[in-house]
DNA sequence: CAGATTTCGGAGTCATTAATCTGGAATTAT
DNA sequence: ATAATTCCAGATTAATGACTCCGAAATCTG
């Protein structure tokens, strides 16, 4: 629902950095891919595109990584689904019509417009930093969960 | 964003159905996919999960074509979308995580549970006849508007 | 410098969804 | 009967997204 498989492990990714960067300078892509349980390779292309975005900065060689290009306070989730999902997200319309608008809408348009609106707003509000420090006091996780039972 | 382009066409010829059954029994496949822009054969395998989900009833033979299996104010909009989309989508996660949920959450899983609840009200409250009155005196469109500028 | 580490960038594969095509079966009208 | 209309069902193709692979470039270590 929603968002794509990419969006969500840039999400996830770009959490991780935030949660778990500590005082290193960049945090590698294999660690990330090996924690979340994600591609490395797919993260790899998904992180190249933060970085070009100017989300992110990265790093070749040993100590080499990606790391957050602003602080994580200043980094907000909708910053990143734009970067990956494109900007026409928040303009979809419900019925997949075409130009949807107030001038010219489908039966939905008013009352999907105040819902996709909301769901804007919850992303623009929340940033990285806030998010990575609920992340850390409540051990919330990020990763799929293997844990069969048990 | 949300649904797929069989939801969508599903949604948009359920509501075309409710909106010009008028008198007749049945309303033909050829005609829906016309007044809304569908391909034909596309729309014929959505329908034919309607009918076999049980919302519609379908004719073979001149005058024949699909129609609603209940009164348009007895069918609601989720039932649609739960017909061709299953059962999971308003169980998802934002971030794509299995089996986030109130005793495994993940970090936006309280914050989105309530959006997703919205959307999930929206559509259930939302009647086909409701819609479709609504389509009709407000003269709303259901297709994709073809008008290049005229 | 040699070799290991790590991102970069492009190409290729696989799976799912979207869409097309073709023939057949049911029904009506002539 | 025969023809026309309309849904049914299966096969095929196209497009998109998800994921893999590989060689190259940058950087660090010894």
């Amino acid at each position: 629902m929603i968002f794509s498989a990419t969006c969500n492990y840039a999400l996830r990714a770009s959490l991780y950095i935030a949660s778990y960067q500590q005082k290193r300078p960049f945090v590698p892509i294999r660690e990330i891919a090996d924690n979340l349980g994600i591609s490395f390779h797919f993260l790899t292309k998904i992180l190249q595109v933060l970085t070009q975005k100017g989300l992110m900065v990265s790093f070749r060689g040993p100590h080499g990584g990606v790391s957050l290009a602003k602080k994580a306070d200043e980094i907000s989730l909708l910053e990143i689904v734009r970067a990956v999902e494109g900007d026409a997200l928040f303009q979809r319309c419900l019925l997949g019509l075409e130009h949807c608008n107030d001038q010219s809408p489908c039966p939905l348009h008013s009352r999907w417009s105040s819902i996709r609106r909301e769901i804007q707003d919850l992303l623009s509000r929340t940033s990285l930093g806030k998010l990575s420090r609920k992340v850390l006091s409540e051990g919330l996780r990020l990763k799929a969960s293997e844990n069969v039972k048990s």
